[in-house]
DNA sequence: GATATAACCGAAAACGTTTTCGATTTTTTT
DNA sequence: AAAAAAATCGAAAACGTTTTCGGTTATATC
């Protein structure tokens, strides 16, 4: 059996005053003699006195909880998202549920669902690749939910987001291999839907044509899960159909990784005879030889603007404002590294 | 401002009938008539009503939340195990709040604090390095709080464990090491006082002596933080001090990605000049170069077990019945690949 | 000493649900 | 037709907090 928690009726009785005195004492209300203050206070600290959470909540209409869903928790730049949002949460007296929506839509929904009936104070979503202008986002609007986007967005959602440049991101890395010499690049881009795998293959396409290189379009390779062993495959692939390639972006560090692990399998010059580059930074890309030329993409810093951004809807929310729907984009960085320095 | 929802009294006026009637049609209850009962779930349907959860929690004195604190989210064995939590608990109908100690005592026992008031219903805990039979743990323990200790565990708390067998797996590494000729093995280990650093270091003790390799403490390196780089120092320190070491057992994968990255960079041949074997299995483990032999640690199974275990508390605490106390041990597996093939 | 002002306190309502228990109505049994 | 049993319903309390508003007491002002 749990044992009984003190509650504001005990210490009132015990110090034979009001629950609501006792209330006001606790919570710094003006309207109650420093004696009695100090009295109540001396107890409740005695008695180890919390508030009832349950009781808080149901009073004040708040959970001083957030959602989150990402695509998956087991991914080095979500897990960095992940800890900014905690952390920026927890200072401003916040707490976090986590979910994870597989990357599917239905999954999403139903993620969407559990969390508006559990009334938390708001929700931060990373859109999984199937997910678009769907119902279930605009039923968090509809009930004027506090909602940002990050990362993985929808332009055609009407709410806050972060993000980054990812058209101009791609076209640094893009710029970024042909200032090494590179003619014939390819992109291992992601599937169809996604804006940041469409953003990334324009960043791609728009740096080629500013450099006078013709698009074509049999160098492009989409992949559906952006997972190493497609990037390992297309590698495969390319090496078998496309000898000539001397460049190849990847849309992600871990596509990357796949490459590379072929490449290096087969004894191809990495950067010599093709030149590799990612794409988010993930801590192996440091690590791996060669290491990984990249864009540094700055998950914790998104997650922590991300919560910023939903406690302003909350405030705003709270006093009848309407919806802001600010968009904050963050600096990426080129970061080269061995597999493009030639 | 956000639309009022619609609850039970609403409904209740609506069909001219009671609240009660309204509440038992909708949670099945039989003394309620049919013609009613289907009036009811129609109207609930169509009003989309779902219970004020606020109000639930506060009634029944349960969130249905449950709370898990690790040392760090970014990581990849912390990461399976979150998703192995929230996959189960999502099943069963619970949502997981999840913080961070970032290693630290004093942050553990504030995150421990923070989910006690917020009235959780249950709390998983890796601990911190630093932790032990510390108050705050005995805490939870006292208040009678549903408590999980998982992989990271304190042999002096009594309560619902889901470990791996440290000894025992570590002896399996090194004997492996053994089983491939090495006759000069080092520990990177991890700081004093967790309890998988002291046991993977007491396997790797007994199985030097069950093979008749006396043990030599200048062999064993103590990582305070278990980072890259203290592999990568450590392993400096080996080829400089100690030349003949012709194996090393590392805490964890990353401290051996250090210690492979250092050799490999000085182009000592792994496995032929120094065999290497890291622990946990991370992803990148089989995709670096030569691919890491290591031990499989399931962390996405443990964290599945925790919160079944976790949730067996729930319901005999809610019977009024004593903690169960269970410990589960979980099988870990010897994967040898190219760094020990030799 | 009368009056105005300030300081302090508490009753009561409200949030939405669940559950107990008694009341009423309907059906079955004799 | 009376009695017993079953089916159906709803009043009311309870969970613990917050906040409004009116009331009382003490202090200040003339």
């Amino acid at each position: 059996m749990k044992p009984k928690e003190p509650t504001l009726k005990y210490i009132a009785e015990k110090l034979n005053i009001s629950i609501t005195t006792v209330s006001k004492a606790l919570k710094g209300y003006k309207d109650v003699n420093a004696k009695t203050r100090e009295n109540v206070i001396a107890l409740a600290k005695t008695l180890n006195y919390t508030p009832n959470s349950f009781a808080v909540n149901f009073r004040t209409n708040e959970s001083k909880i957030i959602g989150l869903i990402i695509p998956e928790v087991v991914h080095h730049f979500f897990s960095n998202v992940i800890n900014g949002i905690i952390a920026e949460a927890e200072k401003q007296d916040y707490l976090v549920i986590i979910l994870q929506s597989n990357e599917s839509k239905e999954m999403e929904k139903r993620q969407v669902e559990l969390l508006m009936n559990k009334r938390v104070d708001g929700i931060i979503i990373s859109l999984s690749n199937e997910s678009n202008n769907d119902e279930h986002l605009n039923t968090i609007l509809e009930k004027n939910i506090p909602f940002v986007l990050i990362d993985k967005i929808s332009k055609l959602i009407d709410c806050s987001k972060v993000i980054i440049d990812d058209r101009k991101a791609a076209s640094d890395a893009v710029n970024h291999l042909i200032s090494v010499g590179c003619k014939k690049i390819a992109h291992i881009r992601g599937p169809e839907n996604p804006q940041n795998a469409i953003d990334r293959f324009l960043g791609y396409k728009t740096a080629l044509e500013k450099n006078n290189i013709t698009f074509d379009k049999s160098l492009v390779y989409t992949c559906k899960k952006v997972s190493f062993d497609e990037g390992y495959e297309f590698a495969k692939k390319i090496i078998a159909e496309q000898p000539e390639i001397d460049g190849i972006f990847c849309i992600t560090d871990l596509v990357a990784f796949g490459v590379m692990s072929y490449l290096n399998e087969i004894k191809v010059d990495i950067p010599k005879q093709i030149a590799v580059i990612g794409f988010s930074n993930w801590f192996m890309s440091e690590v791996i030889s060669p290491k990984l030329s990249t864009i540094e993409q700055p998950g914790f810093e998104m997650g922590t603007r991300a919560f910023l951004l939903l406690k302003e809807e909350i405030e705003a929310m709270k006093n009848n404002e309407k919806r802001i729907a600010k968009t904050i984009t963050l600096e990426t960085k080129l970061i080269a590294r061995e597999s493009t320095l030639r």
